[in-house]
RNA sequence: GCAGGGUUACUCAAGCGGUCAACGAGGGCAGACUGUAAAUCUGCUGGCUUCGCCUUCGAAGGUUCGAAUCCUUCACCCUGCA
């Protein structure tokens, strides 16, 4: 993306729920500052460790980062990472409004079936939902049943998917870990769990979470080690899963060659 | 050599005569997803021509209407005594 950025004179918007948060580099895979230097990306470092951020909140600070960039002649060009980010702006959902902190709790506290009953008692439209699902139950209720909805994709939008060889891709993943681990990812995630603690949002991340048994005594290194590949290994199918179905996206099997992009999407800016 | 314990599907591990293709966990595979999304949730995981049939529970025999479950022998592993 950054190469892509460079020949096309572009910005990029890290569309990545993890790379909004500060405090949190190594085990996020933000960025370095030189990178950041070839070219400006927009949205990293969004919010606190401890704060809340929702995809919501993420559509409405990436479309003005891109009505910001293209206001500038810029291109802007939305990476990631986390689907519902990216479909959020792409597709324009609607996002039905924020849930009450306090009420939130309240209905965490109730079980499933409980929820069940008073989703019934409040005569609330269900369909579509999963009733299994506790987190979807407790945001029915927030919504007061109301559905939320989507629009067509964004116009003049190009979507470029890579798709890696699985065995590629696992072979990354563990190396991509031990880089980080290699660059001080323990001490980042001490760092935090001393100022934060592990309840904190930036610690409930993967290479982040994965670490709490071996600081509480019980687990090795190398036990978080694994942990943290197996973990990566399985978001990495979770993002297949989501993107998979997206029939718009444009699918290159990696690795790519530059030159190549750069002149389909040149092609795709002029009609 | 003698006395005990063990051998179950990819792994670990239940089962102790029928309701067992065999609990559960892990792993694997597939899927859902609109203000927590790196989250949360779901399905499948012996084979097949899949509302049924076939082949499985170390191996080979046997008992029984019926066995992963009982008996015999053999193989390998563990423990105690030699």
């Amino acid at each position: 993306a950054i190469r892509l950025a460079q020949r096309l004179d572009g910005e990029i918007i890290c569309a990545d729920s993890w790379t909004v948060r500060r405090e949190a580099d190594i085990g996020t895979a933000k960025p370095t500052a030189e990178e950041r230097a070839l070219v400006p990306h927009h949205l990293l470092d969004a919010v606190g460790p401890d704060e809340d951020f929702t995809a919501a909140v993420f559509k409405r600070l990436a479309n003005q980062a891109i009505d910001d960039i293209a206001a500038r002649g810029k291109l802007p060009i939305l990476v990631g990472g986390t689907g519902l980010y990216v479909d959020g702006v792409l597709y324009d959902f609607s996002f039905l409004p924020a849930g009450d902190r306090g009420e939130r709790v309240t209905l965490n506290n109730l079980t499933v079936p409980e929820l069940l009953r008073k989703i019934r008692n409040l005569k609330l439209e269900t369909r579509g939902v999963d009733m299994r699902n506790k987190r979807r139950l407790i945001r029915l209720i927030e919504t007061n049943g109301s559905m939320p909805t989507r629009g067509e994709l964004r116009p003049r939008t190009l979507i470029l998917g890579l798709k890696t060889d699985p065995a590629v891709l696992k072979q990354r993943i563990v190396n991509r870990t031990d880089a980080m681990i290699e660059a001080g990812l323990e001490a980042e995630v001490r760092a935090l769990a001393e100022r934060y603690g592990w309840d904190c949002e930036a610690l409930k991340g993967v290479s982040y979470a994965q670490w709490r048994g071996y600081f509480e005594g019980h687990e090795t290194r190398e036990q978080a080690r694994q942990k943290i590949i197996k973990a990566t290994l399985d978001l990495a199918k979770r993002q297949r899963t989501w993107f998979k179905r997206n029939k718009s996206i444009r699918w290159l099997p990696a690795p790519v060659n530059l030159s190549d992009i750069v002149a389909s999407i040149t092609t795709f800016l002029k009609t």
